[in-house]
RNA sequence: GGAGGGGUGGGAGAGUGGCUAAAUCCAGCAGACUGUAAAUCUGCCCGCUUCGGCGUACGGUGGUUCGAAUCCACCCCCCUCCA
């Protein structure tokens, strides 16, 4: 079994290029996961999910607790098997959900008490119960339970909360020393909003408890891009060299360009999929909606340079037509593209940080997509 | 020829005196989406507009009324049934 590690191979102003060995294989990073909530990547087939570069995807722990249920999962053979992705899995720990189906729970210092989105049936998600389905899963990643506050919020608010997810920081390693297979790892959140002193103080108490790596929670819930750069400028400078750091969450290209640019290795976001299924698709140059008429006589393909079928293959005229017919292969095929775009954002950066042009990766980045990177 | 029913905005279809530039759905035109309650949601959708309004409008013409898509008369067109 191969244990958790992270080896730092390159650096570039702050940017950094690396790889994390996992058991079920190696995450180059900077990486993107792309997002399979309910044990799978909406709309496209796992084989095209790894296809396009993605070493790793994302699992919900609420999601799966509730549908089909974590011990199902795990009489099953564990989602690896069950979801037929062989490669690495990353399980959030339910702690967005904290927020965003905040009308549906109560939270205390236990735990979350949560009221089924599905069927009102009444659930408890506590740090322990957390890691427990995160294990039973078989995630080789997993995170914490936190809470996750949408920005703007005063100062008291979020300092309390911060130290609410450093107590269930404790008790999550706690949890995962007695859960936990050989390889596993558990990441700490660094939370705190936009308050430079609540991030110091949560990110040197999580240091102090000890994670293989650190998530940087709470960022993109509202507060625009310069201001989650803000907060990273004066929160990655501090992290760990040494652990890989994860922006939860994000996000737009230039998000993650930016951040990569501050010293983030690994990210996730729904928007390629949920964005593709919408009709939206990032190409390299810059963002287009489909379903705009000006689509409906185009014969050129997304992103043929990309070579995923998707971005290769298909006339804009004709996706067009698949979006404006409501059929399903619309938004299947902008999902896959649109995770094809985003790993060849990724490849491109960790090749521009070995050989050292990461400034001018930015700025071609900068000029072709029209997208500002601050 | 006789009897009955009906003509509303691009389409379907509510509305039967003022609360109606006219419900709702569809189509159309845009926008949003960031650790997924999302194949979802929002806005616009007669013309002009300084966004407060102004003009024109419910088959046609005329009338009743303070006021008509709504009531009356005639005309035009469509559908069903009977001869």
């Amino acid at each position: 079994m191969t244990a958790f590690s992270f080896t730092l191979n390159a650096t570039d102003g702050a940017a950094r290029a690396g790889v994390i060995a996992t058991p079920h294989g190696e995450i180059a990073t900077p990486a993107f996961m792309p997002v399979g909530t309910a044990g799978t990547v909406k709309a496209v087939l796992p084989e095209h999910v790894r296809a396009t570069g993605a070493d790793i995807v994302l699992g919900n722990t609420y999601h799966l607790m509730l549908r089909p249920g974590a011990e199902r999962v795990a009489s099953l053979g564990g989602l690896h098997k069950f979801m037929n992705w062989p490669h690495p899995i990353l399980t959030d720990s339910g702690g967005y959900q904290v927020m965003s189906l905040s009308t549906l729970r109560k939270l205390t210092e236990d735990g979350v008490s949560f009221q089924s989105h599905i069927d009102g049936s009444a659930h408890m998600l506590t740090p322990e119960r957390s890691v427990e389905i995160q294990c039973l899963l078989g995630a080789d990643i997993q995170m914490q339970l936190d809470e996750c506050p949408a920005i703007p919020i005063a100062h008291d608010k979020a300092a309390e909360s911060m130290r609410l997810s450093l107590r269930w920081a404790e008790r999550s390693k706690r949890a995962f020393g007695e859960y936990a297979k050989p390889g596993q790892a558990l990441f700490g959140i660094v939370q705190g909003a936009n308050y430079e002193d609540l991030r110091r103080e949560s990110l040197e108490k999580l240091m102090a408890i000890g994670f293989p790596g650190y998530s940087v929670g709470g960022l993109a819930v509202g507060e625009g891009r310069e201001e989650m750069f803000r907060v990273l400028d004066f929160t990655t400078p501090h992290m760990d060299k040494a652990k890989p750091r994860y922006l939860m969450g994000v996000g737009k290209p230039a998000d993650i360009v930016g951040a990569v640019a501050r010293g983030i290795d690994m990210f996730d976001c729904v928007l390629p999929t949920r964005a593709g299924r919408h009709g939206q698709a990032w190409t390299s140059a810059g963002a287009l909606n489909i379903k705009n008429a000006r689509f409906a006589d185009d014969p050129e393909p997304l992103d043929a340079a990309l070579g995923c079928p998707a971005s290769r293959d298909y006339s804009k005229a004709y996706l067009h037509h698949l979006f404006k017919a409501g059929e399903y292969l619309g938004p299947m095929l902008l999902s896959w593209h649109n995770l094809a775009y985003y790993q060849s954002l990724m490849a491109g950066m960790r090749a521009a940080i070995s050989g050292g042009t990461f400034n001018d990766f930015v700025a071609r980045f900068r000029e072709e997509s029209g997208e500002t990177v601050v």
